[in-house]
DNA sequence: GACGGATTCCGCA
DNA sequence: TGCGGAATCCGTC
């Protein structure tokens, strides 16, 4: 859509273009074969038929780390750390207050508000849905959106799978009215991936269009600072209900703003990512990416 | 009611 | 450690 107007690419680009994901997801899918290995920068340029010199480039273009800092960025080890850095994350971070804490000054701001029960049993009834598609750091994003603010962002693979994606998202509210507007999606793709405007004086407006308990549990997950990990246990803890740890991870998976809802920093008890709806290379992508900004 | 998880725990190489 | 199986709990349809 926008090829008219080049990106400039600087090394301190910080808003890398969709096509790096593709290599960088190559990449990611090598080291996680045997992510003990550790493979050298050359063995993985020679795999992707890449000079290393470029493949260098590209990938400090995309994390902002070295390949070999982001490899150490996704070990399970650096999982764990994430997981025991801090005691209760989830219970002292209120949402409202945003910047107060150093650690969310790189963080996206945001506001959310729920849909009423109501509004959620007519599962969308009444609400224009306008989306369109846009490349993003992980690869082509759809984006969501009501007057109400972001409702929905996933992720697609490839871009002839675009309906299959789209269909994903609009079967989780059947009855609304949805209209492909790309304009007014646009803004919202820089918004949330130019980490330059996360913490402008404005909040992104998101609305949480869930049940009562994925809405919990997605509140729950807004709290958890950049850069750190809960596990899914955490999250049932903070949300009062200890033991429903597994129907946690059961809402978590149905998160329709992913990335904004940062569904990626909940990982399973032993630090292992134990699932993605949009894939656990594009997971491992977001906590890496994530490390190259803290 | 039944179903089935983006869990967890335990036991065994 | 890592892996597989069972226990168990809960939201959803």
């Amino acid at each position: 859509m926008n090829a008219l107007s080049p990106v400039p690419e600087t090394a301190t680009d910080i808003t890398p273009s969709g096509e790096d994901y593709a290599i960088v997801k190559q990449v990611i899918e090598l080291i996680t074969i045997d992510y003990r290995e550790q493979p050298s920068l050359d063995a993985i340029a020679a795999e992707l038929g890449q000079s290393p010199t470029q493949l260098q480039k590209v990938f400090t273009r995309w994390a902002g780390l070295s390949p070999k800092a982001f490899l150490q960025a996704v070990t399970l080890d650096h999982a764990k750390r994430l997981l025991h850095q801090e005691e209760l994350p989830l219970l002292e971070t209120s949402l409202e207050v945003g910047l107060s804490g150093p650690s969310r000054l790189h963080d996206l701001f945001v506001t959310h508000e729920a849909m009423s029960p109501g509004e959620w049993k007519a599962k969308g009834g009444g609400l224009t849905m306008r989306y369109g598609f846009h490349p993003s750091p992980f690869g082509l994003a759809l984006v969501m959106v009501t007057d109400r603010g972001l409702a929905g962002l996933a992720f697609a693979d490839d871009e002839g799978g675009r309906d299959a994606y789209f269909h994903d998202m609009a079967r989780r509210w059947p009855n609304a009215h949805y209209v492909q507007d790309s304009d007014a999606t646009a803004p919202y793709i820089s918004r949330v991936f130019d980490a330059r405007r996360w913490a402008c004086e404005e909040p992104l407006r998101v609305v949480l269009i869930g049940s009562d308990f994925q809405i919990r549990v997605w509140q729950s997950l807004l709290k958890i600072p950049f850069g750190k990990a809960v596990t899914y246990s955490d999250v049932a803890r903070d949300i009062g209900q200890p033991t429903a740890s597994r129907a946690v991870g059961a809402a978590i998976g149905r998160n329709p703003i992913s990335f904004v809802v940062p569904c990626h920093r909940a990982l399973g008890k032993s630090g292992a990512l134990t699932g993605y709806h949009w894939g656990l290379t594009r997971k491992r992508a977001i906590l890496g990416w994530e490390a190259g900004k803290g």
